[in-house]
DNA sequence: TGCATTTTTGAACACTGTTCAATATATTTG
DNA sequence: CAAATATATTGAACAGTGTTCAAAAATGCA
């Protein structure tokens, strides 16, 4: 008999209502501002019905968080990837990287700088398995630009991948937490492209 | 008559008894489990008390993040100073900053990650002169290496300064916000400090 | 239709930041 | 010294938060 499954369906079709409501008052108020009351009243249910479909608030905000990585980060990692040439490809996906982290800043929040998914990742014993791809994805193109002789070969594979990934997140959480507004720069986002292609001249002159 | 003097002398301690509480309760508890009540009965006073001598908790934790900056930030950039060699004294600020945000993580968030701070500021129609100043210390800094034949002379001044303060805030907070577990390297703090060193190390043979 | 099962509710608990009339203390004046 | 004024402090109240759970409503099955 189908009840079972039409039940299942029913289910993950409720849990994807709650994740889509969720997810508008996350991008439109922030996360300070993403209730679970709001989110209820948003769907019209109770409060404690939320609790039957999400273990709490930080595995909620995980779930956005996954979604973020499942819609976009891969699909920025795989843009790229028709790019032949590796030391390009990493050039643009920095670039695309900074882009969609100013484009994004509550998802990107959500990614790489709240706690709270961590949290529910480390209460579920999971692993941060979303970044790790992320990174690893980074690390196949700094090894690709090691064999095609951009790079030297006695490079550590990972800490040249944190170098390049910790550069960009630098400047896009400075810049997301306001911390360049120090700078008194009518346009702050050519400021950290420019920013982001000096570190782009020097590690192709410097890392050969 | 000393009365008003003393009344203020007297205003001047119980504000100073709050934010000492507040920092002992910031620094055990973190940013998320400090609040007002517990500060103020920690103090032994009623919570509606706190609100006059600041005007709300964001103006507090800017209490907080200003007396981080006086007695750490400063204190690390003035150390460095007697490091007459310009590039030598670069690196250290580096590696000072890189130990001092990953040794006071709680400190770290207030000064370069939260933006309650930086609201805090924008009320008060202020500039975040702490961050400021620190920065302008780097660019002077950055500004002596270029003078010293270390750099190139073509290069910008600012855009130069915040490649080298993102890349070590990069690192500091992917580090502080656990994103780097996604390494299963036994001792991260030292794989920090590689990376940091491959960052100097492509600094001095690619801007040069 | 009646019974069993599942789903959903919303009040309750212990918190949060913030305000403000009432109270308590301290100072000045008669 | 006592009364009047001025200052300092309180704590209840308001509107919100995440979370739980007994009770109520809705559904499935005989």
């Amino acid at each position: 008999m189908g009840i079972a499954e039409r039940k299942e369906r029913e289910r993950e079709e409720v849990k994807d209502l709650i994740l889509n409501a969720a997810r508008e008052i996350f991008l439109s108020e922030g996360y300070e501002n993403t209730s679970i009351r709001k989110i209820a009243s948003k769907i019209e249910y109770s409060p404690g019905m939320i609790y039957l479909h999400y273990k709490d608030k930080n595995e909620l905000l995980l779930a956005l968080h996954d979604k973020a990585f499942e819609c976009k980060m891969k699909a920025l990692f795989l843009d790229v990837q028709n790019i032949a040439d590796p030391l390009e490809r990493l050039k643009a996906t920095g670039r695309s990287y900074l882009q969609y982290g100013i484009d994004n800043p509550q998802d990107y929040e959500l990614m790489f700088i709240l706690t709270c998914t961590m949290d529910a990742l480390a209460i579920k014993q999971e692993f941060w398995s979303d970044g790790a791809t992320a990174i690893g994805m980074l690390k196949e193109n700094v090894k690709a630009c090691i064999e095609a002789g951009y790079f030297r070969k006695d490079l550590n594979l990972d800490e040249t991948t944190l170098l390049l990934w910790s550069q960009v997140h630098g400047i896009t959480s400075l810049y997301n937490t306001e911390r360049l507004n120090i700078y008194p720069i009518e346009n702050k986002k050519e400021f950290m492209f420019r920013t982001l292609d000096v570190f782009f001249t020097i590690v192709t002159t410097g890392l050969a």
